[in-house]
DNA sequence: CGTTTTAGTGTGCGCCGTAAACAGTATGTG
DNA sequence: CACATACTGTTTACGGCGCACACTAAAACG
């Protein structure tokens, strides 16, 4: 993380045409790469990089991802790595975006809030296939083009939403983190499960979900320990308002959730948008 | 030790004492912890271990938080701290529920919905100011005492809404949920700016913030970034209906958003969640 | 051609989390 | 009382990490 090319204050030689140098990590990320004049022709790339390192988080989850094994995967030292990409932070950006290359499906006659349902849906679906996505430490994180592909994609849906630019931003920006969240409890509910399989079978921590079973996985349940715990350590008298409310509980409704608690988190936050954009005057009142 | 007990539904023999073991991460999570009957008095203890911990994480982030970090800031060695904490995960696990000690005071007469935006602003406001929480791997995290806590509060909150147990307990997690994406937002978009800040004044990258200037961090815009990098590298063709809800844009209404994206948020799901319980016939049908 | 730029390698440093063997101390029990 | 036992904190060591730096080899320019 030191790698600050400059010493002394940041001054761009004001030489050639384009001032203000956007930082190397945004020229990366939108393939915009000098080209190059002398020396032996490169025969690793980023973007083979980036694809080797996807492939190692898809199979062993983003803890397996180091330079080491990176560079073992595409068959280099570790540190040619650092020839294509200024260091690991970069490579976690590149695949923060690489991630997003492909666009979802959206019916095109779908109106606003079918549209966004869509959209919101298919990235919780990307992201609970790549569950290392959430793991990516996305702080600082600049735009790269997929990711814009994405938002330019909500804005169509919007299309016929009379709602100024900023404001749609931050209808795009809610759903984009209601994704998120709705996907991480997805994901973490679901490690949750396969630990406890694996402590329960006595396998070591490192136990690929592969040779688990899928059966006990699945019936593995956060809420049944979750009332394990509280019925071991805890009382009405500590939690009164839990207690008083499971107290006058008749259990689980015969109609099992199943993926309904994602349908559950999009209709709330849909309905509350739908309200949003009528008192807004957004949309024609018997829109949706 | 935990035989392999699927055989069975999970009934619990009324024997004696603790059948069932739980987990050792979660019962020193609840102070469980039995007497020690020989060797020397121990000189340290988790909770002073968590609390240095944390004020570690305070100062310098959650990234500064190692073992021999943590040991030196209680005068001990790192091996020390294994005779307190099962290993580094424990620690943080230990710290994610410590973060939730303080319960925030919601106003005695508040309806289901006052004291549910309550609710949910108090908790946005404790993650930003202790921003490492959000980046705690808090998956397969066991609840905690304190936890629990805030989510009875919750339930108390919700004392007059008409509905199952499971339903509140999933409006709750809604809640929770959204705390976190709001506030990740925030505290990503803020060290974005001090990043920028850093890079633009040549500093090197491990300077505290505190060294930098405020103002400038204020004024560092995350939008303006987005925009230099769209004009760099995008046009119309490439993303349309970015371009054409942005070509038709007035530019930031006047009245200054402020603090008020936090209240844009609470508002919308506060409002998907009023369709929801009228829907249910939660609530009366005056009610807030 | 020599010069210069570039691609990938080899070595090594400082940090990390933690396993294992150990010494010292308080509490059992005889 | 002495001794066994159980427990705390230390020492040492290991494998892995990201990456700085000095190097060799290769391609393109003058």
């Amino acid at each position: 993380m030191r790698t600050d090319d400059t010493s002394g204050p940041a001054e761009q030689p004001p030489s050639t045409g384009q001032e203000h140098e956007l930082p190397a990590v945004v020229q990366r990320l939108w393939g915009d790469t000098a080209p190059r004049r002398r020396g032996p022709k490169p025969a690793l790339s980023a973007a083979r990089i980036v694809r080797a390192a996807m492939e190692l988080a898809d199979a062993e989850g983003l803890a397996a991802v180091s330079m080491a094994r990176v560079a073992e995967a595409v068959g280099y030292t570790p540190m040619a790595l650092y020839r294509h990409v200024s260091g690991k932070e970069e490579l976690l950006i590149l695949m923060s975006d690489a991630v997003a290359a492909d666009l979802p499906e959206i019916p095109a006659g779908a109106d606003w809030r079918a549209g966004l349902e869509a959209w919101t849906r298919a990235q919780i679906d990307m992201a609970l296939t790549r569950p290392w996505m959430l793991d990516l430490p996305l702080s600082a994180t600049p735009p790269g083009p997929n990711r814009v592909r994405w938002m330019d994609q909500a804005f169509g849906v919007m299309r016929e939403v009379d709602l100024p630019a900023d404001e749609k931003l931050a209808v795009v920006g809610l759903l984009a983190q209601h994704v998120l969240g709705e996907a991480r409890v997805h994901v973490e509910t679901h490690r949750a499960a396969v630990h406890k399989v694996r402590r329960d079978a006595g396998l070591p921590d490192d136990t690929p979900e592969s040779e688990l079973d899928p059966a006990a996985i699945h019936a593995a349940d956060p809420y049944a320990d979750f009332e394990v715990v509280l019925g071991r350590y805890a009382g009405p008298d500590t939690y009164p308002h839990i207690f008083a409310s499971f107290a006058s509980w008749s259990g689980p409704a015969v109609d099992g959730p199943g993926d309904d608690d994602i349908a559950f988190g999009i209709s709330v936050v849909l309905d509350g948008l739908e309200a949003y954009l009528r008192r807004r005057g957004a949309i024609t009142p018997q829109s949706s």
